[in-house]
DNA sequence: ATCGAAGCGTTATATTATATCAAGTCATCC
DNA sequence: GGATGACTTGATATAATATAACGCTTCGAT
């Protein structure tokens, strides 16, 4: 598994392989890949940033979709249920998951600049889950946002 | 560093103890808590728990504050830019610190079912920080917000 | 073909948060 | 004590994000 975000690299693929593994999965698992929810992951994918929904819905109204919230809620709660996409809270944003199809506990480190973001991986899971369990709670799920400056900012960067 | 959150506690002491805390490092660093920041932190101390921002507005404007969003919204971001108080994205709610005075990165268990949340830490900072750096990325802050089920609620839970 | 579950179109509304500008407060310097 | 400037507050308006609800359609299984 590694860290996307900063490097280049060649675009098309990751459009590619994301769509793959997301018609494997639903295909798998008997999940509909429908239209919109098709639709909302290409455009992830191909912008290949944290976008907010309303960004998305703007480009879905664009293109003949239906133009209200519901319309692109419903496909990016699709999704994220399925972890074709994540949500950053820190942005109110959907990004497309850049390691579709292994399951895993994201983490992402978001440009406080530019605000590029970018998916990588920690292994705190266990450490994080034992120290929990110890007071018996029982973790499912975990949120872990790091913000700072990416490496290009850094460069540029003038003032702290 | 102590997880608090689920168990029993006299709470007249949290809330005496934040309140110092917060004043002793206004004292030092030349910061003003006036009337509504303090206000504002003794709500979070006194409920214990992750409030929604117009909650504490509520609770204000009963009080005789001025009752716009910006009232509430000045004196979180006070509290939070200066570690009285941490904004649980998950749940867009804000906790009071329950480590004040220390330089921490809190770790949040957050119950789905009754949405009590606890403050923890975990040493992950420094593991994060290291593979982050290598790919040129420099860390600021942390968000770590960790779902699950609290003790009380897996007691009672019925269903999964 | 019928049935039930899942998905979608649409209207309306809820929830969370910020922009802006004028006026007040406070410490400091002279 | 008054001028200065930084910070704080009051108040209006609006932006940005997200969900509720309801009826119709589509899909897949029987
Ligand atoms: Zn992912
Ligand atoms: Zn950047
Ligand atoms: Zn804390
Ligand atoms: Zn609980």
């Amino acid at each position: 598994m590694q860290t996307v975000g900063f490097e280049n690299h060649d675009h098309t693929v990751c459009v590619g392989v994301g769509m793959k593994a997301a018609e494997d999965v639903c295909a798998a698992q008997g999940l509909r890949l429908t239209k919109g929810r098709r639709r909302v992951l290409e455009i992830l994918l191909q912008e290949h940033r944290a976008m907010g929904a309303y960004d998305i819905l703007g480009m879905l109204s664009d293109e003949g979709f239906a133009s209200q919230p519901p319309v692109v809620y419903r496909a990016l709660d699709f999704l994220v249920a399925n972890g074709f996409a994540h949500k950053i809270q820190k942005l109110n944003a959907y990004i497309a998951c850049a390691h579709p199809g292994d399951s895993h506990t994201p983490v992402f480190l978001i440009c406080r600049a530019c605000e590029t973001v970018a998916e990588t991986a920690a292994p705190l899971q266990s450490t994080l889950g034992e120290a929990a369990e110890k007071i018996g709670f029982k973790i499912e799920t975990t949120i872990v946002e790091a913000e700072g400056m990416c490496p290009r900012c850094r460069e540029t960067e003038t003032a702290v």
